[in-house]
DNA sequence: GGTTACAGTGAACGACTGTACACTGAATAG
DNA sequence: CTATTCAGTGTACAGTCGTTCACTGTAACC
């Protein structure tokens, strides 16, 4: 019969026959899917080839059709992780008018964003600090997002006569305090999200109360 | 010839005859210093009983005679490097007059203690975000030290009407602040102390300016 | 001075690691 | 329709891992 139900079905819910490199392409993602999997509950320098090549379904040696070594699996993972970051920070930069505007509007999205890529996040907070190629390549990316983030708090009446290393200075303190509501949230027990994010609004509140009095050294 | 050199003398400074005790705490202290030595560049999870044995010049089986299991080794870690976290705040806690001295009384603290136990702090920083056993102690070691900040805070005039759950966001953000230093100074190329100790004397500062002006929620 | 406690030894084990190599079979190219 | 490309397979090997067990020599004890 020419209407029996195809056994792809069951495996697979699309329809058309996928091409061999877009085969190629969805174990690739497995790979990295199984890996960010299994970095939940510890660093990426404890996973070993093998375990990640089992998760994905393939066998070792199929591992190196797609990565060189596992080290190369975590510089795409670190890419994978910070593309979710930048999109964060892109969905964050809406041209608001207040201080407090911002910060709320900033906070809230920071919360969508860890609570919609736990993973991700995860990954970055754990490998940040783990020394290594991966730290330091996350590092990079941090320095990056300071550097646009003083840029962006130049247009602010109060601080356009800072100097740019004390933007610098602010900009920093600013993304350790989203550093560590991050950790905080990804940490917490459920019901305490409102807890942390409410904090965190008051710690960048208070940062940015003693901005009107300040005076370089 | 009775005055002749004691081949001791060439591995031992000390003279008196070793107890047997004196010894065993002595290898016990060679495989800690071995670990810490090793976790320069790596995360604790990596480290093998093995190397660790080796490093301090004893075989790996003879390695249960003084810890269970690597993972005692860690929680001994823990507890020797949070002896030097909280030898830090001691010396720290000098009843200053005026925030800005405070301030710089801190950092000064701060860089003097991380420089010379360079070892205990990068590995405190490593193992916080790791997941994992070790980073929960770490966590409630550092939960701690922002609790008696807080009880310190409310000995300031300004501060003195402040919730207690305020003092604890300002005593949160205030470690922060430490812990991003601390991590700087860890990553420091030679001769960029100074700036580092310098923003985050900025930082503080820049903090405490907000203060006088709080008003909660 | 004889006995005990015990830090450290050395061989052996089964499990796991990364990687080399020859292979298969199906999607793709000509 | 035939030839090629290549993701994935299966076997194999040399290391390393944690842990077991029976052992040795000496400091400590009675």
């Amino acid at each position: 019969m020419s209407n029996a139900v195809d056994i792809r079905t069951l495996m697979d819910v699309s329809e058309e026959p996928v091409s061999r490199q877009e085969r190629k392409q969805r174990t690739r993602q497995a790979l990295l899917d199984t890996a960010l999997e299994l970095l939940a509950d510890r660093p990426f320098a404890t996973l070993s080839l093998r375990e990640v090549a089992k998760g994905a379904g393939i066998v070792p040696t199929a591992f190196y059709r797609h990565f060189a070594s596992m080290e190369d699996l975590g510089v795409a993972l670190v890419e994978e992780a910070t593309r979710t970051l930048r999109g964060m920070i892109r969905s964050a930069r809406t041209d608001p008018d207040t201080y407090q505007g911002m910060i709320s509007a900033s906070v809230a999205t920071l919360h969508q964003f860890v609570r919609a890529h736990e993973d991700h996040f995860r990954f970055l907070a754990r490998e940040r600090y783990a020394g290594g190629g991966l730290a330091q390549a996350i590092g990079a990316e941090l320095r990056m997002f300071s550097g646009d983030l003083a840029i962006d708090l130049a247009r602010f009446p109060k601080l356009r006569e800072w100097s740019t290393e004390d933007l610098h200075m602010l900009a920093d303190l600013i993304v350790s305090v989203m550093l560590t509501t991050i950790v905080e949230l990804l940490e917490a027990r459920p019901g305490e999200d409102a807890k942390i994010t409410g904090t965190a609004e008051k710690r960048l509140r208070l940062i940015l109360l003693g901005v009107p009095h300040w005076k370089s050294a």
